[in-house]
DNA sequence: ACATAAGCGAGACGGTACGTCTCGTCTTCTG
DNA sequence: CAGAAGACGAGACGTACCGTCTCGCTTATGT
């Protein structure tokens, strides 16, 4: 489940090669890292990748999906939503490894595409609905299905309670404050009980 | 302080015209407001401000360039800092007029000048230093002050009750999440006791 | 072998479009006859052809390579070089269709353009190199035959005598002396013995 | 009879500066034996002049009539008109200066003097009737009282002998084809008997 | 003597065109 | 058929000049 658009095993034919896949996503990558989202363009990439650029159109239909992509693949793959029943250790377990992204080499570039992804509507559009979309609702599940078992008050305030860490990393991210190791412990000892 | 280059008087020659500094400005954020960052063009800008290219290269070297100078025009930041004794009441005086801006028509425009911010080094320093910061050392009094009072606990984190206002409310503006009404009400259930 | 730079079929790749070269060829010689050649612009030409400025510049480099290359194919392609072994007959063979063409409507167009083709160096060195050059060098090897045959004393004088029909052709066209029709012969009345 | 139009005391205000007007020229003159008239500015010129652009165009509407008198002032013409009854000394005795002219720095200039003529039919009428007109007429004079003498044949051709020097000398300029020094000599050996 | 009027260097102004680049689509050929 | 190669129409990029228009100054003349 690389690709976007899920595979499409259309019948017959020759099938899509993995090889250009990955070589698409690598080059992607490369080019965002050295040049900035800007710098990136389909032929740039397809030159670096040693590809034909209708071979990264036949994969997506633009820049902005193709470095969406890329990032989702190349930096934001974990695509674990537990579910235990317990809220501050589901909640741990979901945004402990954006944490630990943000404190690596990769933080960086993972901050430089949140930037470009809030200059370019496509470009959100397409990342929230390939990456971060469900995140976000499972937030929301995890903190409700809280609040059912009696575990947070009835009048608990959903969303801010659910946004609480992707707020307070982003925020610390962007503005170049530090973001320690227990971070994350913090942020959940404050908005939970 | 208008224009980015400050202002090179040097003699001789017929002097810039004002009247382009303003139409340039308000004709590039115009076209932004419209059709986002990435929407805008130099030619776009130039023909909506009935104006040649030349004369927006004459002031800006390049697109981004002008970006920032508009939007930094575009913004303007009042000064309040209150100190009452009272951290609810002046956490909601500091940060209410933020989110009365977010609210209107101008909420887009700082959006995206603190998109800018975040991309340029210099901009963000200078702005930093003559309007965030001291805001930012503000918040961290005001909440230390309240422990001091036993207003709050000792062992309260300064820094994330602090913090809570600005990220939560910049997270919902950069992710298009709605700016409620009492957003800030909400913010300060969740964080103070 | 339309255009300048010869066919490169390069293997692999979508091949050049014909209509194109057609298009682009045509549209030149309509702005050039309706607005000289300072009139000309790649991106009119663009515009009255349906093509864009990047189709034009794959074929040519600037203007001046256009319009060499719009001359040529339009008023100019008559390349046939004859070789009897009758220096007059060749001559005549060669130079009538210019003094034909001269009398004609697409005089004024050739001579507006020879005059553009002196007053600017990169429009002259594309056109010889690409229509004038290898008619010069076949009537010197005509004269030069003929003296080999014996047709022409051994210390005939062969540039004076090759360049005779083009000088006196251009001259009577630049300074607006009537071309007769028999001028040709006139001419060759003269030099030939 | 320099500037183009004249020179038009009106009374009041500051009297044209003559320093500029030969430093117009000048510069244009530089300019162009560097760059070719195509790679004439106004703006290169008034740089090299060390004026600005409006003390150009206080002289001059557009480029093609600074050019046009610059030209003119850089050609002088010398009118001898000898009569000595010996046809060939007297071709010589008319056209070896303008041979030695275009072999010097100045032919450049003269062929420049020339294009503009082609092209500017006001400059043209002006030109042949003050410098080129009655030169033609003498050439065809001299040719027939020849034939009169009995020095050519009765059916000579007058037109083409009496034009054969200017066609032969112009069309080595305005080709770049190198103009030796014996070239009036070669000509007038091929046209006469 | 001093207002009037124009010339002057400098350079901004609204434009046009340049030649380059990238976009996303479309053809063709090769494996 | 996928893939590479690359042509295509479109249009923005940043640069260079065009010819016009202020600026603040200088330089003669005509009262």
């Amino acid at each position: 489940m690389t690709i976007a658009e899920g595979d499409v095993p259309v019948r017959g034919g020759r099938p899509r090669d993995p090889a250009c896949d990955a070589a698409i996503l690598r080059a992607a990558l490369d080019v965002f890292a050295e040049a900035g989202y800007a710098g990136v363009s389909i032929e740039g990439v397809a030159a670096r990748a040693g590809v034909g650029k209708a071979t990264i159109y036949r994969r997506y239909a633009n820049k902005a999906q193709l470095m969406a992509d890329a990032v989702r693949c190349g930096v934001y793959v974990d695509d674990h939503l537990p579910d235990t029943g317990n809220l501050r250790a589901d909640l741990m377990a979901m945004m402990q490894p954006l944490v630990d992204r943000m404190r690596s080499e990769d933080g960086k570039l993972l901050t430089a595409f949140a930037i470009e992804r809030f200059r370019d509507a496509e470009l959100a559009e397409e990342f929230d609905r390939a990456v971060i979309g469900h995140k976000r609702d499972h937030l929301r599940h995890l903190v409700r299905a809280a609040i059912q078992r009696g575990d947070l008050p009835a009048d608990a305030d959903v969303d801010l309670i659910a946004e609480a860490a992707p707020a307070y990393i982003w925020h610390h991210a962007l503005y170049g404050l530090p973001i320690a190791d227990n971070l994350l412990e913090r942020i959940l000892d404050l908005v939970l009980p």
